[in-house]
DNA sequence: GTGTTTGCAAAGTGTTTGCAATTTA
DNA sequence: TAAATTGCAAACACTTTGCAAACAC
C-alpha cells in the first residue's frame, strides 16, 4: 500500500509509467486505501469526486497499464464488466449478483482440492474461484 | 439427451414452451450431441450451416427462455461474451484463454475444500471454478 | 381467432481506437 | 524539443428492445 506522493510516484517509476497527473490520481485512489475492487466507471466516478479530472478512456488505459505492470489483477465475473483488483496476490471472490459488488474471500476459507489436468497441448495459467451470493430471504 | 424430434418437442412443451420452428431446431443442434458449451453467436452460424432459418436476436430470447426454464446453465468467463452450458449440473470448467474454448473439467478433477462464510446478509448461490489455461509452450 | 413468438432494425452497454493537442522529462 | 500521454468522439462487439408481421394452437 502506497500511501505518499513520493511513494506512488516511486511505484510508477518502478513500474515503467511516467508519474503523469492522471497515473498518480488514480494510483492514489487505487492504493490508497486497502484491497479494493473496482470497474472503470466506478473509479471514473471517484475520481472526479477527489477532483482529478481524467476521461474515461484514459481510466481504461491506466488500468490496462497497471495491470500489464503487476499492479493489478482482472476480475472475470459477469459479461459486459471488467472488475480490477488491488491484490495481486492469488485469491478467490465473493460477488454479490444483486449489488454488483465483489469482495474477496478471506485467505484460507476457500480453496481447491486437487488441480486438474488440462487439456492437451496447454497448462494451466490460473484458477479462479468466484462465489455467487445475494440477498439472503428470511 | 433428447434426440428425437417428438422427444425435443416434448421437453420443451414440458418447460412451458411453445415448440415453435426455432427452438426445435436450437434445442436439437444444443441437446442432440452431449455436453456443449456455445456462445449466441457460435449457436447462430450452427443453426445457418443447418438450414434453420432464426436470426440472432431469436438465439439470444431462446437461450434466455432454456436457462431460465433449467435446460441450459449460464457460465461467465470473460467480459463481453455469454456461454451457454448444457450441462446443468454442479461442475467446473477450463478456459482456453487462446481459442476462447469452453470446457468441462472431469467430475471430481476438482472441487473446493471448504465453502467460505458469506459476507452478512447474503447466502451462497453458487460456486464455480474456473481454470484459465493457455498455449503450452515448448 | 387469440395470444405467443419471431425478425428486423434501432438502441443500449461497456470497451477500444485514431489522432490532434497537451504534457513529461 | 522529442517522445509519451491524454481526451475527445467515433467505432466496436455483444446484447437487448420495440413493434409489426407470422405462427401455434
Amino acid at each position: 500500500m502506497t500511501r505518499t506522493y513520493a511513494g506512488t510516484i516511486e511505484m510508477l517509476r518502478q513500474a515503467g509509467l511516467r508519474p503523469t497527473r492522471q497515473r498518480v490520481g488514480l494510483a492514489h485512489l487505487l492504493f490508497g486505501q486497502g484491497d479494493r475492487h473496482v470497474t472503470a466507471d466506478q473509479l471514473r466516478g471517484e475520481a472526479e469526486t477527489a477532483g482529478i479530472k481524467v476521461s474515461l478512456a484514459t481510466v481504461y488505459n491506466t488500468l490496462h497499464q497497471f495491470s500489464g505492470a503487476g499492479l493489478l489483477s482482472e476480475v472475470f465475473v459477469e459479461p459486459g464488466r471488467s472488475y480490477f483488483d488491488t491484490n495481486t496476490a492469488s485469491h478467490h471472490h465473493f460477488f454479490n449478483v444483486d449489488t454488483g459488488d465483489l469482495a474477496d474471500i478471506p485467505d484460507g476459507e476457500v480453496g481447491v482440492t486437487a488441480l486438474p489436468v488440462p487439456p492437451a497441448g496447454t497448462a494451466i495459467d490460473d484458477v479462479s474461484i468466484v462465489v455467487r451470493v445475494r440477498k439472503h430471504q428470511r
